[in-house]
RNA sequence: GGAGGAAUACCCAAGCCUGGCUGAAGGGAUCGGUCUUGAAAACCGACAGGGGAGUCAAAUCCCGCGGGGGUUCGAAUCCCUCUUCCUCCUCCA
C-alpha cells in the first residue's frame, strides 16, 4: 500500500509514476474526493465526541453531588445519534478509499527502465558456458522419464495435470538441492532457517499483496478460509506482521524452504509439459527485513545470494533489469535471475529478486524503532528465490546429460547424493 | 469433537460482581540520580504506547484494556460475536 499522504500531496506525479506500469487507474482518481470527504467527516464527528466527553464528565460530578442531570443526558442522547450516523458515513468512506488504495500497486524505482512489455525488460549481465552437445539434447521431461526419476503419468492419473512424482535419485536430486541450497545461505550468506506453514489466512496474502487483486492464483481451502501458499515469501514476510522490531534486529534474514502452490489460472496452455510450470512445487526463499536506506543495497546482495547457487551449481544463467511493465503488483524493483535450458534455446525465470520498499510493510504493520524511545517507522522487505527447485532439476537434467543418455550430478551436489557422480539407468 | 477458564501497558498483576474524580492501582524490568574505591543493596526520580485529525511547527482534540459489534448521557467494567491461549475428557502422526 502506497502512503497515503504522499500521494495526497504528490497526487500528480505518483499518477505519472503508476501509469508507467500499464495499470489501469480510473479508481484512483476518486482519491481526492474521497480523502477530502473524509478528513472533513474526522473532523465533524471528532468535535462531536469532545463535546459528549465533556458532557460525561460533569454528569459524573452532578450525580456525585446528587444534582439532577436530566437535561444534560437529555441533550446528550441527541449528540450521540449525531456521532452514529456520522461514523457509519465515515466508515463508507474509509471503506472506498481502502478499497481503491488496497488495489494500487508500488511506485517503481527511479532506475527501474520504464517499458510496454517483457521485451524491455533490461539484460544486465550473463554468467557461464552455454553447453554445446554433439548429439540430439532431449528436453529434461523426457531424461527424466527415461532415467525414471520423473512421473508425470501416474501424477496424472493420481491428482491431475501439472504435478509429478520424483522417484528414485529424482527425488533424491530433488532433496539434495533443497538441502545444499539452505545449507549455502545458513552457513555462507548468513540468513537464519525457517519452516513456515503451507496454509495462510487472508490477512497474510493480503499483507504480501496477493489479496485483495490476485486471489484466483491461490488454492482456497474453503473449511477453513486457508489459502494453501504459492510462496513461502507470504508466512515468512508475515511472520513480523504488526510488530515493532528493535533496529538492532535489522538486517533480518530468513531462508525458508516450503512447497508452493499456485492454480496457475491464466496459463493453461503453457509450459504444459515439464517441471516450468506445475501446481505444486518446491522452493527455497530468501526474505530480509531492513532498514529504508539500505534496501537497495540489499537487493544487491540478495541477487548475489541467489546468482551464487547458480555459480556453484555451474549452471549458464543472464539477470534482468525487470521495467515498469513487468514488475507485478508489489514491487519497486526486481531482478529475474534466468536459467539455459539448452533444448528450449532460451533462457528460462528460475529466481525474482525483488525491493518492496514499505509497500508490503504499510499493509502488514512492520515497522521498527531506531532507537529505544524513537517513533516507529516501516521496514523495507525484500525477499528472492534462492532458488526454485523443481526449475533446477530441469535445468541440471538438460545442461548436464550425456550422450549415453545419463546425466552428470554437479560437483556440489554429490556430498547430498551419497557420493555419486552421475545418474544412470 | 465435548466441558470449563483466561486475554489489561516491556513483563507480572489489581480493577469487572455493584458502569461515572481509573484519561487504569501495585510490583518487576529498564533508564537517570544519591550513597560506594567499584559493584550490589537501599533510597529518590522518570516510565502508555500506537494510530488518526490539526499545524510551518506547536497547542489542542479523537480512538484506545485481545478483534468486531451492541446497550447507555457515559463501558476495561453489562450484552452478543470472533480469535488466540490454558486445564480436563476424547481422538491422533
Amino acid at each position: 500500500m502506497l502512503d497515503i499522504k504522499k500521494v495526497r500531496n504528490n497526487f500528480d506525479k505518483v499518477k505519472e509514476k503508476l501509469s508507467k506500469r500499464g495499470e489501469n487507474l480510473a479508481d484512483f482518481d476518486k482519491f481526492g474526493g474521497l480523502d477530502e470527504k473524509r478528513r472533513e467527516l474526522i473532523a465533524k464527528v471528532e468535535q462531536l465526541k469532545a463535546e459528549r466527553n465533556e458532557a460525561s464528565q460533569k454528569v459524573a460530578e452532578m450525580k456525585r453531588n446528587k444534582e439532577n442531570a436530566d437535561d444534560v443526558i437529555v441533550r446528550m442522547r441527541e449528540v450521540g445519534d449525531e456521532i452514529k450516523v456520522l461514523d457509519e458515513e465515515l466508515n463508507k468512506i474509509e471503506e472506498d478509499l481502502n478499497y481503491i488504495m488496497m488495489r494500487i500497486p508500488n511506485i517503481p524505482h527511479e532506475s527501474v527502465p520504464v517499458g510496454d512489455s517483457e521485451d524491455d525488460n533490461v539484460e544486465v549481465r550473463t554468467w557461464g558456458q552455454k553447453p554445446e552437445f554433439n548429439f540430439e539434447a532431449k528436453p529434461h521431461w523426457e531424461i527424466g522419464t527415461d532415467l525414471n526419476l520423473l512421473d508425470f503419468e501416474r501424477a496424472a492419473k493420481v491428482t491431475g495435470s501439472r504435478f509429478v512424482f520424483y522417484r528414485g535419485l529424482g527425488a533424491r536430486l530433488e532433496r539434495a538441492l533443497i538441502n545444499f541450497m539452505l545449507d549455502l545461505h545458513i552457513e555462507e550468506h548468513g540468513y537464519e532457517e525457517i519452516l513456515p506453514p503451507y496454509l495462510v489466512n487472508r490477512t497474510s496474502l493480503t499483507g504480501t499483496g496477493q489479496l485483495p487483486k490476485f486471489e484466483e492464483d491461490a488454492f482456497l481451502v474453503n473449511e477453513e478460509d486457508y489459502f494453501l501458499i504459492p510462496t513461502s515469501e507470504v508466512p515468512v514476510t508475515n511472520f513480523y506482521r504488526e510488530e515493532i522490531l528493535n533496529g538492532e534486529q535489522l538486517p533480518a534474514a530468513f531462508a525458508a524452504y516450503s512447497t508452493n502452490f499456485r492454480s496457475e489460472a491464466g496459463s493453461a496452455g503453457r509450459d504444459t509439459r515439464g517441471l516450468i510450470r506445475q501446481h505444486q512445487f518446491n522452493k527455497v526463499e530468501l526474505v530480509r527485513f531492513v532498514k529504508p536506506e539500505d534496501s537497495y543495497d540489499e537487493l544487491e546482495k540478495l541477487t548475489g545470494h541467489a546468482e551464487k547457487v547458480l555459480q556453484l551449481l555451474k549452471l549458464p544463467y543472464r539477470v534482468l533489469k525487470m521495467c515498469t511493465a513487468d514488475l507485478g503488483f508489489t514491487a519497486a524493483k526486481k531482478y529475474d535471475l534466468e536459467v539455459w535450458i539448452p533444448t528450449q534455446e532460451m533462457y528460462r525465470e528460475i529466481s525474482s529478486c525483488s525491493n518492496f520498499e514499505d509497500f508490503q510493510a504499510r499493509r502488514a504493520q512492520i515497522r521498527f524503532r531506531r532507537e529505544a524511545n524513537g517513533k516507529p517507522e516501516y521496514v523495507h522487505t525484500l525477499n528472492g528465490s534462492g532458488l526454485a527447485i523443481g526449475r533446477t532439476v530441469a535445468a541440471i537434467l538438460e545442461n548436464y546429460q550425456q550422450e549415453d543418455g545419463s546425466v552428470v550430478i554437479p560437483e556440489v551436489l554429490r556430498p547430498y547424493m551419497g557420493g555419486k557422480e552421475r545418474i544412470t539407468l
